[in-house]
DNA sequence: CAACGACCTCG
DNA sequence: GAGGTCGTT
């Protein structure tokens, strides 16, 4: 065996890293990445994660005002000296191809001079830095979204105080969906050990380090196959072995592997309804695939939790009535932040989310412990209620949508 | 539309 | 029971 490969730690120099700036308030890595929206990271070392991207495996850290982060491999298609030398990690197949008329008009642009490199080096960088802030999407100025919320609704802006740089990330929707289909009906400690052990049977092997290997999520070709659901079952999968074949299966066949990647131009609700017709796919996790994968940051997905959340901290009325979570509290409840947050609801959703996580419950002891007006409602919480019992009048006339007829196919062969 | 049992397994 | 879905009543 070749030399154990080492995960980088910023502490032992800053040569091996790049950074770029970003404000803790703008994003906390501990949060974001803990919060149960990827279960593809892991703390590897003090305030250090490591996890699979873009097909690529990386270190991540931050200071106050910086996110660094460690690229392990040469990118594709952009050979260095660097990357030759430090080749003592160990590389497992090939890594997926950059488009060369992109890799040519970012070394048109790159400055390099400027930075008295190679060019080579800068485009690297430029490549990487572009991964990370699409899937953190950094674009999106978290901190002024906070301020928004916190002046609609008091309940947030306490939260807020705390839990700080929560943002939602712009996942793979393959890998989104086919992780949310195994989160039903299970807790969050054991799915991070199914969607592993589901990336280590079947996807492709990236890299090592410190005698861990690090795998890609599996593409839908693979999940396909017919023999994944015994595969998966012997895996500990359960009933939703079935699933995820059948869904991959089901995708390929009636629209091609590119269909998920199409849904994020698809309006919201129309993407949901047609996630829904995957078997596995129900109303929450087809919205967590909207939210956190298709750039639908509206989409609130309302699970028992959340549900909990809406009558405690907000005495929402709706589906206050229902002993179960039907579709209609679903949709009320997602209409009632939606009219409370505004169009990113789905976001402001996911910090009150995080927030009543037990495993950040110490954080949450630092909250001072009472607000008078926490039992008072804003205005816009006011406003928010009212709406919805209006539309309790005017929801009669909507059309219920059906998306059953799809899914009959599964349960004919249920044997 | 609402309620209920079944579905797999066990961080 | 667990961050749900499906088929039936």
């Amino acid at each position: 065996m070749a030399t154990m490969a080492k995960h980088a730690v910023l502490s032992a120099g800053a040569a091996a890293w790049a950074s770029l700036a970003c404000a803790r308030s703008q994003l906390r890595l501990d949060l974001t990445l803990g919060c149960g929206q990827t279960f593809r990271w892991r703390e590897t070392g003090d305030g250090h994660w490591t996890g699979v991207m873009g097909g690529r495996v990386w270190t991540l850290t931050q200071t106050d005002d910086r996110l660094w982060y460690h690229a392990y491999g040469a990118h594709p298609d952009v050979h260095t000296e660097e990357d030759n030398r430090e080749g003592k990690g160990k590389a497992c197949g090939s890594v997926q191809q950059l488009n060369k008329s992109e890799i040519k008009r970012r070394k048109v642009n790159v400055k390099a001079e400027e930075r008295d490199e190679p060019v080579t080096v800068a485009v690297k960088r430029e490549a990487e830095e572009d991964m990370l802030v699409d899937y953190f999407q950094l674009h999106v100025d978290l901190e002024g979204l906070y301020r928004e919320w916190s002046l609609a609704d008091p309940h947030f802006k306490h939260i807020a105080n705390i839990f700080t740089g929560i943002r939602m990330l712009r996942q793979d929707p393959t890998e989104c969906l086919f992780s949310f289909i195994c989160t039903s009906n299970n807790h969050i400690s054991r799915i991070q050990g199914m969607v592993e052990n589901l990336c280590r049977s079947l996807g492709r092997p990236l890299w090592e380090l410190d005698g861990t290997t690090y795998y890609d999520f599996p593409p839908l070709s693979a999940l396909a196959d017919g023999k994944v659901e015994s595969l998966l079952r012997d895996l500990g999968f359960g009933y939703r072995a079935r699933f995820l074949q059948q869904s991959a299966k089901q995708i390929l066949e009636n629209h091609g592997p590119d269909w998920l990647q199409g849904l994020r131009s698809t309006p919201y609700l129309q993407a949901r309804d047609a996630l829904r017709s995957l078997p596995g796919v129900g109303i929450k996790v087809a919205d967590c695939a909207c939210l956190m994968s298709l750039d639908k940051a509206d989409a609130v997905p309302v699970d028992t939790h959340v549900w909990q959340i809406a009558k405690r901290d907000y005495k929402c009325a709706a589906g206050s009535a229902q002993k179960t979570l039907t579709d209609k509290v679903h949709r009320d409840i997602g209409d009632f932040f939606r009219q409370l947050w505004g169009p990113y609801a789905g976001w402001a959703q996911s910090v009150l989310f995080c927030a009543d996580l037990k495993k950040f419950q110490k954080l949450k002891e630092m909250l001072s412990v009472k607000l008078e007006d926490d039992n008072k409602d804003s205005l816009p919480i006011k406003k928010a209620k009212i709406k919805m019992e209006k539309q309790e009048t005017v929801n009669k006339t909507e059309k219920p949508r059906s998306v059953r007829h799809k899914k009959a196919k599964l349960a004919a062969q249920k044997k």
